[in-house]
DNA sequence: ACCTGAACACCGTTCAAGT
DNA sequence: ACCTGAACACCGTTCAAGT
């Protein structure tokens, strides 16, 4: 209260990801921020600890806003579609996965639905670790896709066809299949089934 | 030939590798490249169109260091260690991973390794599409777990003892336990194989 | 408590000029 | 062909000061 600008951590955050959305994470700066904020560079530096912090909260946040497991299903399915619902996430603000990359994931939010998704795994297999393997490896997975899908976002996929001139027409080809595959979410779905049945059975 | 300052394209790549594994990614710029090479800041953009493009030479050589897959050979392994190899790659250089975050990876090298393997599951398994489902999962595996051992280097662990100091004691434990999984390369192998199997039987 | 102002030490890149 | 010099339009962040 007596706030001059009315600046609050949850606002910053909300700013940050239209941003990001909008422009990209390459033109997220504090100083774009603190514009659109409508305040000096240095106000927001008082809300959060700088461009590192910030970029955790956005991230975490995010995360916070999708529903957590429930714990009383004994249905693996609950956690293919726990990681499906974080995969759309990434790919519906490809910056967020932009930005997950070669960054510590461990926020409140991220460990609680952590927790709750081994626990899960570990009622349905038996064993906390073997739980506790899966969600790091459909993590993983769950990542690398949505990056790899943010990369190619608004990516001329014809191009790929020419990069290669002097190959066979046939690798030509088996190259643009490979590509086409990867930007298909029904790929990651069915390799990420693949891999909570190979675990949970 | 008449070189001035003797600058070449592998050159500027090795020294931009050494910088990333020096001082991490971050810290490599154009400038510092520039330093270490002893010329002006604008020498290097002659060979290289600029921070992009030599980010992404830097990848693909990275990745043609590796041994191409044997085509000849007929066990699903050959699959798995490429891949194996890859992570290493990654794991050794932790600014690579880092780097690899949020890039298209497809240059001639990593296409090259990409139809080689293609091929060898699509022997294996009957049929490109499965296989290039495979590729294209392992490569998503691979990543996310590269980056996020990436990120995790250099990181107290105990801190993450202390980050939910509210929740129960086994609430801890676990999450403990589930991060210290995630700096595990036995986890990754763990689960690159169970991926693999699954798809090639 | 919350924000401003000025400054520091950097960036990537363009563009024109040198040899 | 290969590189330099100067400049432009930015960055993140510190630090002291205002209200």
């Amino acid at each position: 209260m007596a706030r001059v600008a009315g600046l609050d951590v949850p606002g910053i955050v909300r700013a940050a990801l239209a941003i990001a959305d909008r422009d990209g994470i390459d033109r997220l700066t504090m100083r774009r921020l603190s514009i659109e904020l409508g305040v000096t560079p240095m106000a927001t530096y008082y809300h959060v600890s700088g461009k590192d912090g910030l970029l955790d909260l956005v991230i975490d946040e995010s995360i916070g806003q999708l529903p957590v497991v429930d714990p009383e299903t004994d249905d693996g399915k609950a956690v293919v579609e726990w990681f499906l619902r974080l995969h759309k996430l990434l790919v519906d603000h490809p910056a967020l996965a932009a930005a997950a990359a070669g960054r510590r994931i461990e926020g409140p939010h991220a460990a609680r639905a952590a927790i709750a998704l081994t626990r899960l795994g570990g009622r349905i297999c038996g064993s906390d670790d073997r739980a506790g393997e899966l969600v790091i490896a459909a993590f993983w997975l769950t990542l690398g896709s949505g990056q790899h899908r943010a990369s190619r976002h608004a990516v001329d996929l014809d191009r790929s066809l020419r990069t290669e001139p002097a190959s066979p027409d046939d690798e030509v080809a088996l190259q643009a299949r490979i590509l086409a595959k990867s930007v298909d979410s029904e790929l990651f779905s069915r390799s990420l089934t693949t891999l909570v049945t190979a675990y949970l059975g």
